[in-house]
DNA sequence: TGGAATTGATAAACCGGTATAGCTCCTGCA
DNA sequence: TGCAGGAGCTATACCGGTTTATCAATTCCA
């Protein structure tokens, strides 16, 4: 027989329907011998709870979602994604829940989302990621009462429960070692003004700059895009006094800068020293290698995971779980100015 | 009042559930008065269907699957897989149909996330991707009668619907071009040999060989890697006579190439014509940038998920989708042989 | 030894929809 | 005038689980 129900166990068993729900949900109310044959027929019979049937009594449906909200043109080329997934899916399969995945075109379509989903008992929980300064989602998500978790996003007042990295310390981290390297002139070609992580990177640079003795150290904004990236450096580079490092806050920017450095015949590291923020073959697979920060995106998104579990189970605590510090990778973009 | 259910708008409209299913439904049994004023009080109460509910009832879950078996590490540099899974979203996003999205280590697992599926009913199908020779998923999936479609997989006898695009075209484009430059030592940087597309493509370049004239085209398999691209590459160009043009079935791969082939000084386009049969933002950001194939792997998705729908609703009928032909985007790295 | 508490089980309600049998009223036609 | 047939709607069973009220049999304790 196909698909069996609890019905066709109980019947097997000779017994009730509600004795087999509580022997294969470990729950009392049948003797050790009962539960006992009930699990083995049910493993002979390769029962498996019906999702459906068990999320309508329950309400709870095992699956919880993530949306991206980024053109998909921009995605992909990262790594980072794929990582956090894997991560993300590692940490949910202990408990064999499932993950919803959706790339959006943008913050608006991603609240839908989010509606029709808590409207349509969809997930148990979504995860977030690319946390803006008064982000609108998170009120949102609290009106809908779907339990949530940042990604990199750290927690303050009334904030919903996070795992994040110190993005303040990570960029000191390499602004400090290019000024150990004894560079005095770093510009920092950051991503779009609104994340938070943009924002905190901007701050560590600037709070930096008179400690370490830097004579100019400009953050200037883009959408993260390989042509931003590419644009701005040629700016960089064209000015009289031009920097002698950049730090990108994307291994693709910095790849895109790497390119227009090699066009317009700055030599790296001779000339210019570059960082990227985010590590990944991409970063590896130039020449010169390139020198990037890197962070161990797997667990990150395990962490999410774990905690968006236990979110779930308790709504009224607010985790906030700080997840290693990233690293630098020095590789072959990085020297002493000449 | 939170979540309403049809039981709450049949009262407010003075009518019986059964009613409001069939007004929602539109199907016939309510008059069209009727039908309009639960409609409206539907929408007024921002009612929407509980998915688990419906699930159970008209067994259904509106979500299909997709499952990745590539190890993580691999995966994410290709933005393949991004514009992919966006072109699946938005032929699913039509009727509104969830996807459940798996990243696992080997085709072992991704059996197991099939049965489970099908055990617990949380899709309705699923996608294929990578398809081999003798492929272990189709009769697993026609086992568990699982609706699915093949991406990339030409159909044969006894095959599952697929939606493809045609590998050997592509490939004979490629060879043609180059040697229409002039190449007559053109070698082949192969993916893994058991893909079914790996193979159609090493036997277009093995039967266009005599007719182009080309006195050697081997065809070199790899895992996918840019680390073996690299190596097959620094093989290929420490031969005496070592070929004029490579074409490589990876965008990352060819970036590789590029690398050794800079590295050991021999020039590009100069020395060496790189072809990669996959276009991405990677083939654009290198100097030079790649000439590469494109393909409209967007609408490869969307298409996709059409098919599965369609298959889904008639799974007797079997479905064979031929998407565009790709084009081959001339750049910076082809030039005649010197 | 009798009444209370506990154990192990059952029957039935319930979750929120869909599907179906059946009922009422109205219309059309012989 | 009578009756077949259909439109419009209701009542109810059902999907496959979970949960609760109930109950019989046993154990505990005064």
């Amino acid at each position: 027989m196909a698909r069996p129900t609890i019905a066709d166990i109980a019947n097997r068993a000779g017994v009730s329907k509600g004795a087999v729900s509580f022997a294969l949900n470990g729950r009392p109310g049948v003797s050790d011998a009962t539960r006992e044959r009930i699990l083995r027929i049910a493993e002979q019979m390769s029962w498996r709870p019906h999702s459906a049937a068990r999320a309508l009594g329950a309400s709870r449906v095992d699956s919880v979602g993530m949306v991206i909200a980024r053109p998909a043109r921009t995605l992909g080329v990262e790594p980072f994604f794929a990582h956090l997934l894997s991560g993300v899916q590692s940490g949910l399969s202990a408990e064999s829940i499932s993950l919803q995945l959706l790339i959006v075109e943008d913050t608006a379509a991603e609240i839908e989302v989010y509606r029709r989903w808590a409207s349509e008992h969809r997930v148990d929980g979504v995860i977030l990621v690319d946390l803006t300064v008064k982000d609108p989602r998170v009120d949102e998500l609290k009106a809908l009462e779907l339990p949530a978790v940042v990604i990199g996003g750290r927690g303050g007042k009334g904030a919903l429960p996070s795992v994040w990295a110190d993005d303040r310390e990570a960029m000191l981290s390499i602004v400090e070692y290019l000024a150990a390297l004894g560079h005095r002139r770093i510009a920092h070609v950051a991503g779009t003004p609104n994340f938070q992580h943009t924002q905190r990177r901007i701050r560590a640079v600037k709070d930096a700059a008179p400690r370490l003795g830097l004579v100019d150290a400009p953050s200037l904004t883009t959408d993260f895009s390989d042509a931003e990236g590419a644009a701005i450096t040629r700016k960089l580079l064209s000015q009289a006094q031009r920097p002698t490092a950049i730090v990108y806050d994307s291994d693709v920017m910095a790849v895109a800068g790497l390119g227009v450095a090699m066009e317009m015949g700055v030599a790296v590291p001779g000339d210019l020293s570059i960082v990227a923020f985010d590590d990944s073959i991409l970063t590896q697979l130039m020449h010169p290698a390139l020198t990037a920060l890197s962070r161990d995106t797997f667990d990150f998104g395990r962490q999410a995971a774990e905690v968006l579990l236990e979110t779930i189970a308790d709504p009224t605590q607010v985790i906030n779980r700080r997840s290693p510090d990233p690293v630098l990778t020095v590789r072959e973009s990085t020297a002493p100015p000449t």
